[in-house]
DNA sequence: CTTGGAATGTCAACAAGGCTGACATATGAT
DNA sequence: ATCATATGTCAGCCTTGTTGACATTCCAAG
C-alpha cells in the first residue's frame, strides 16, 4: 500500500530527486516557518488588543495607498464584513483613514495616518528583522530560490496579486 | 523620514543587497504562498466538516505514530484544550486512536485507524502535488534556497522540533 | 429621466479555533 | 502518603472567518 512515488527535476547540472519525504518535508518547512513569521508581530499587536487581520489590512494600506476597499478585498481574500469588522476599527482609533473617491465617489480610497504608519513601520521593522536575519543564514542563492517556490506555490490569482504589487514599486 | 536601510550579504560569488523592498517581497511572498500552501487540503477537508486544525493532529500522528497528547502539543503550539476538542471528534469519528501507555498508563499514544490513513492520503496527495509542482517549476537550486530560509526563519524550538522529525525518518 | 447594477456599509447570527481558569482523575515518583 | 505529571473536561471569552439581508450612493445604459 506504501507507495514510495519518487520524481525527478533537472536543473542547472545537478538532479533532483522529489521523493515523498523530501515533498514533506518541504511543507513541514513551510508549517513551522509560517510561525516564526508571524510570531514577532503578533507580539506587537497582541499588546495593542490587535489581531493579524489587523496587521494585513495595515499592511496592504501602507504598500499601496488610495487602494480601495474592493481592491483590499482581493488582495486580503476575505469577505467584505470581516475586513470592514478590521477597518472600523481601525478607523475609529485613528490609524487608519477613508477617503470618498474623487472620481467615483462610491469607493473608498485607504491611507494610513501617522499612527498607522508608526503601527507599520513597527510591524514591519519585527518582521524584516526576522526576514533579514533568514536570509543572512541562507546567503543570496538561497534567498533567490526561496522567492522562486514560493512564487510557484501560489495560486495563479494571487501570483497575478504579488507581481502587480512588486512592479508598483 | 524614509530611511531606506540596505545590508549586504555574502555568499558564494555573489553578493545581495538587502533593501527594505526586497525583504517586504520576501514576506509578502509568504503570505500568499501560504494561502496557496493550505487551500487543496482546505478544500477536502471543508468538504467534510474539518478545518485546519484537524489536517495539523492528522498530519503529526501519521508522521510520528504513537505520539503522546503532550509530545503532540509540543509540536503544534496550542493548548491541550484546544487540541483535545479537535481530537474528541477525530476519535468519535473513528479516525484516531487513543490508547493507553504501556509504560507510562498516563500518557495516551495516538494512532491514525485505517480510515484517518485513508484522509490523511488524500490531503497529503493534494498538498505534495502543489510542492511537486513548485519544486519542479523552480528547479533543484532554488528547492535547497527554500528550505534553507524557511528553517532559518523559525524559532528555535521550532527548528529543533522540525529537525527531530527530519532525523525520525 | 429612470432604472439596473456596482461599490460600500451595516446588522444579525453563526462557527472554527484560539485562549484562560478551574477542577477531576489516574498514575508515577519520591 | 504525598507531590507532580499527563490527560480530560467544563465554562466562558476573543478574533476572525462565514452567510444572508438590506440600505445607500452613484455611475451608466436605455
Amino acid at each position: 500500500m506504501k507507495n514510495h512515488r519518487t520524481a525527478q527535476i533537472m536543473g542547472g547540472e545537478s538532479l533532483l530527486f522529489l521523493t515523498d519525504e523530501q515533498l514533506r518535508q518541504g511543507i513541514e518547512a513551510m508549517f513551522f516557518a509560517y510561525r516564526g513569521f508571524t510570531k514577532d508581530p503578533d507580539r506587537i499587536l497582541a499588546e495593542m488588543g490587535y489581531g493579524r487581520a489587523h496587521h494585513r489590512a495595515i499592511h496592504f494600506i501602507n504598500r499601496a495607498p488610495r487602494t480601495t476597499v474592493n481592491n483590499l478585498l482581493a488582495i486580503l481574500g476575505v469577505t467584505k464584513q470581516s475586513l470592514n469588522r478590521v477597518l472600523r476599527t481601525l478607523i475609529a482609533d485613528g490609524l487608519v483613514e477613508s477617503r470618498v473617491g474623487t472620481q467615483d465617489k462610491r469607493e473608498r480610497h485607504l491611507f494610513l495616518t501617522e499612527d498607522g504608519a508608526a503601527l507599520e513601520a513597527r510591524l514591519s521593522d519585527a518582521q524584516r528583522a526576522r526576514m533579514r536575519s533568514a536570509y543572512k543564514k541562507a546567503g543570496p542563492e538561497a534567498v533567490s530560490g526561496y522567492r522562486q517556490v514560493l512564487e510557484a506555490m501560489m495560486d495563479p490569482d494571487m501570483r497575478r496579486t504579488y507581481a502587480k504589487l512588486k512592479e508598483g514599486t
